[in-house]
DNA sequence: TTTTAAATTAACCATATAGTTAAACCGAAA
DNA sequence: TTTCGGTTTAACTATATGGTTAATTTAAAA
């Protein structure tokens, strides 16, 4: 047979990713992703016994895309000027490749706290010297004290806000232009890495 | 008749903001959102012809918690330091006051992005005029060049990023425990006051 | 070619849900 | 006391939706 060629299972999690990206799990409905993936909505219990379970494969899929190369980045032995320079980088570009991910994320676990806890592969030790190096790091390079917690969130922050607040941020600050907001993102890696490294340096 | 002496309309209102901000639209019931109110569920129809206009409501109301105080503030005649200050410590309040409307009118705006033109009070003209303004602050107050769009988006995320990400941040870096993120709260207003006047000073 | 198990579908079911309707209630005006 | 408009309710409707079932198709093994 020609054209499609792709396996049932594989077709499915590619739609009923983009339904639920779209519209969450309560918006999301099992027929749309059936249409889409060009399947008998009985074909979505034949493969992931219900809609929870499915929605379950798709957010795990979802959650690991952020995630690891976090902590990856954060344990590298490089300087630490050049992790963070390196981390602003690479968020922004992960999030650049999924840009409606980390609203997804974050609505779910807001929906549903309790989730995270099957979710986080790292065990408390395990962030805890990530934290307590970083504290380390922040001493030796001279930088203004700061707890590890608050960079991490500010770093993290100042790289997420922008997309979570997309549709609220084009409109106001750039007349609802898509190219205006593109190269606003754009030029965001260098000015954000700026701005938290001119912050942690003292005068 | 003891007790219950509020107006019917307001009780509605109530239980459903209550409600939609936590289920959002398409997880909240109508059914639900009567019993909270301890009335019939005609009756919600009677006063809000359907759910889309009690959500409609709600929606408006969490809307203008928000935008009025940013603009108020930032166009007050103070020195840029001491704006930035009363900024982020009355954001921070206002969130603390409201922890989880920024999700809910985040996520409502991702959901249908088109709603935003229906809720803004400010014409491109006071935006422009209040962006220039900043930039002109920025450059006497002698900081770094840095745009006021990329300034301002750096305060507003990082005063509202950890409460959409509680529910990832509190189980990763506070081992799960109410306290230690009210503290990590309360020390933010300053710590992200210091974090952003660093910042923008030169060295 | 026949058999068999997996894949796929059409038709169906049970239930949940937004919305409607007609009747009852209630307090104030006449 | 009666009337009347606004308020409230119980009961109902139409429909959407997640899920099931039994039959059909497909493809590979025997």
């Amino acid at each position: 047979m020609s054209g499609n060629e792709k396996n049932t299972e594989q077709l499915i999690l590619d739609a009923a990713r983009k339904v639920f990206v779209e519209k969450d799990f309560d918006g999301a409905r099992m027929q749309e992703i059936a249409d889409i993936a060009g399947i008998n909505k009985a074909l979505l219990h034949y493969y992931y016994r219900s809609k929870d379970q499915l929605f379950e494969a798709v957010f795990r899929e979802s959650f690991n895309t952020f995630s690891p190369r976090i902590f990856e980045i954060m344990s590298s032995p490089i300087e630490l000027s050049q992790k963070i320079k390196l981390f602003i980088d690479s968020y922004i570009d992960i999030i650049l490749e999924n840009p409606h991910i980390p609203a997804f994320v974050l609505h779910e676990l807001n929906r549903n706290p309790a989730r995270i806890k099957d979710l986080l592969p790292f065990t408390e030790k395990t962030i805890g010297g990530l934290l307590s190096a970083l504290s380390q790091e922040i001493k030796s390079a001279g930088f203004v004290e700061i707890s590890p917690e608050q960079l991490m969130i500010n770093m993290i922050g100042l790289c997420i806000f922008p997309f979570i607040g997309r549709p609220i941020i084009q409109p106001i600050l750039f007349g609802n232009d898509d190219d205006r907001f593109d190269e606003f993102i754009q030029s965001r890696k260098t000015e954000v890495t700026k701005f938290i490294l001119n912050a942690l340096t003292k005068k």
